[in-house]
DNA sequence: TTGTAGGCGTTATCAA
DNA sequence: TTGATAACGCCTACAA
């Protein structure tokens, strides 16, 4: 087998300059009719694609964007990345995807290899520790854009797409304390990020516009992963509490899981609001009451963000907030029927 | 903000050549301590990152591999996908993620695409039609590696790894004949895909070995979204059957929301077995008896045999064929408690 | 051990 | 409208 044919071989083959090989390929207007057939022709005879890393050395744009995300294993990403590779796909450009287990460590190496790599722009949900020097510097250099998701950085002022958490939050406890409940304890995300950090304050400002106590041993700080939901759940339960925020799906599944361990039920012994919601949770039992966040939505409009910049888009940064939308079905005790409502989305 | 630096930059600033640059950088062994050392401080201060497409189009290697699904959004390829970025990042290997939504033309352009970016080798599941033979003749002729993941293309006769869904479907309705089910329902994936022939087949075999009746109205072909599940599920259950195959997780979700629309109730009125399984499933009722499928795994080794093949293995095509597992719970009308023996796994 | 020079496949500049 | 030819940044014979 023999190598792919060049822009030389075409250019041989049509008898024409690579030039206007390279014009026709861009189909640039200026080639003569005669000339385009020719090498028209000769492309189809030679199968030639251009080689996209050459054309990428020449222009210095890879049309690749690089996307950082804790986990896409974690059932959070999958719709955000799924919309940022829609938009992404339209504008013509492809997604490096990288993990970061929400590791600086890992997240800093993501980072110098995309730069190596040349992307023309990273989406990033930024791991909660703070850059080391070097490479806030890096970035500082190269100057490609960054656009943050889901969770702002400070350190790193930009454009950011995120979803109004203080506000899901709020709504959520608010929900909590209307149906009656009086001891409410939050389960949250690691509080060196931002939106745990929303949430928490949506937290207690709500607890507080409703006349409720805030006791501190009743919030606690996980992970967003499943197990710390778990863990959670055991310490919590013993102090409890008889409405319980929880920060994200995951957490909710382990905290679920030790409440059946010792017994409890939802929403008999407890009830619960979770952050995120998921076509199955209108359907499986208990039937949790969640805040549904635009996900696929928020990667959509992270990446047409991010491509405005890459395209020259040099307006002041942006901080997009879009809504959550409180969902409210049967884990708090009682079923809402308004939830049938014009409101609801079909589920299928 | 002035450009990256290059390797002719650090050359100059250290006195030395872009080949002793190149070497220290790649760190070949033959360079003289002396010469390293300024190199590497001239590396530091300059902050030289070696520009990676520079290095692909050179090499003719691009360390990138391309990777098909049909929708990251689909609860059961994140893992899968998680399981190839981690093989991959321990290789050197990044990943360039698309999506087809089983559309042929879709699967087309991606394939064009990641070919035209000269990725290294492409991971994909495949879409049920046929490529054309255009596609087919440019595959043929780039000659870079491909592994099918999860469903089999003989007329590209390569590599693959799949599960064993025969083995799996055969397990998932002998259950249920064993949980008393007599008439017995399948709702299937697209029959043009291999996976969906190989449950279908498994379905079959198992009902025969049963002595049980294969009823042709009883099977319903779906093609893995959750709306086909629903609408399977509402033209189903008129024909009353009392226990049902679904042969993948979306499809189950829709069929029960069908189910509840017509208040009928799992395991009371039908019994169910689910393909693919997730840890939440244990949590939620109905707690949904499922075949488990090694999705990272999946992944991982596929990623692993995709590297190999890139790196020179010339060996012949393998099949890798991966085990699924029953894990049984309470859907098929009673809770058998060998499921909390040793084999299950925890939740956390 | 180190340097020189050509090649990787495009695009882009400048003439013609 | 076309054609040479120089970048783009790195690797790698081949020489020294």
């Amino acid at each position: 087998m023999k190598k792919a044919a060049s822009i030389y071989d075409v250019a041989r083959e049509s008898g024409v300059s690579v030039f206007t090989v390279s014009a026709v390929v861009n189909n640039k207007s200026h080639v003569g009719k005669a000339l385009r057939e020719k090498v028209e022709a000769a492309i189809r005879k030679l199968n030639y694609r251009p080689n996209l890393i050459a054309r990428s050395l020449a222009k210095q744009r890879t049309h690749t964007i690089g996307m950082i995300v804790p986990d896409i294993g974690n059932p959070f990403f999958p719709s955000v990345v799924r919309g940022t590779e829609d938009a992404a796909q339209r504008h013509g450009y492809n997604l490096l995807l990288c993990n970061s287990d929400d590791s600086l460590e890992k997240e800093e190496k993501a980072i110098e290899l995309l730069l190596s790599k040349r992307v023309d722009g990273i989406l990033l949900t930024k791991a909660a520790e703070d850059f080391h020097p070097s490479i806030r510097q890096m970035i500082k250099q190269v100057n490609i854009p960054f656009v943050l998701v889901m969770r702002t950085y400070p350190k790193l002022t930009r454009d950011a797409v995120i979803t109004d958490d203080y506000h899901g939050a709020y709504e959520a406890v608010s929900h909590l304390a209307r149906a009656g409940r009086k001891r409410i304890a939050l389960i949250s995300g690691p509080l060196k990020v931002s939106n745990a950090k929303e949430r928490w304050q949506g937290f207690v400002d709500a607890l507080k516009a409703e006349g409720l106590p805030f006791e501190q041993d009743l919030v606690i700080e996980g992970d967003y992963r499943m197990e710390s939901g778990y863990r959670a759940g055991h310490s919590l339960f013993s102090r409890r509490p008889d409405g319980i925020y929880v920060a994200n799906y995951l957490m909710t599944v382990g905290l679920l899981k030790a409440a059946e361990e010792m017994g409890l039920r939802c929403p008999e012994d407890f009830g619960l609001v979770s952050f995120d919601d998921y076509p199955w949770l209108g359907i499986f039992r208990p039937r949790l009451t969640t805040v549904e966040l635009p996900k696929h939505q928020l990667g959509s409009e992270a990446a047409e963000l991010l491509i405005r910049r890459i395209t020259g888009d040099t307006s002041k940064p942006v901080l997009i907030k879009l809504q959550p939308e409180l969902r409210i079905r049967e884990s708090c005790g009682f079923a809402l029927h308004v939830s049938a409502g014009p409101d609801e989305k079909p589920l299928v």
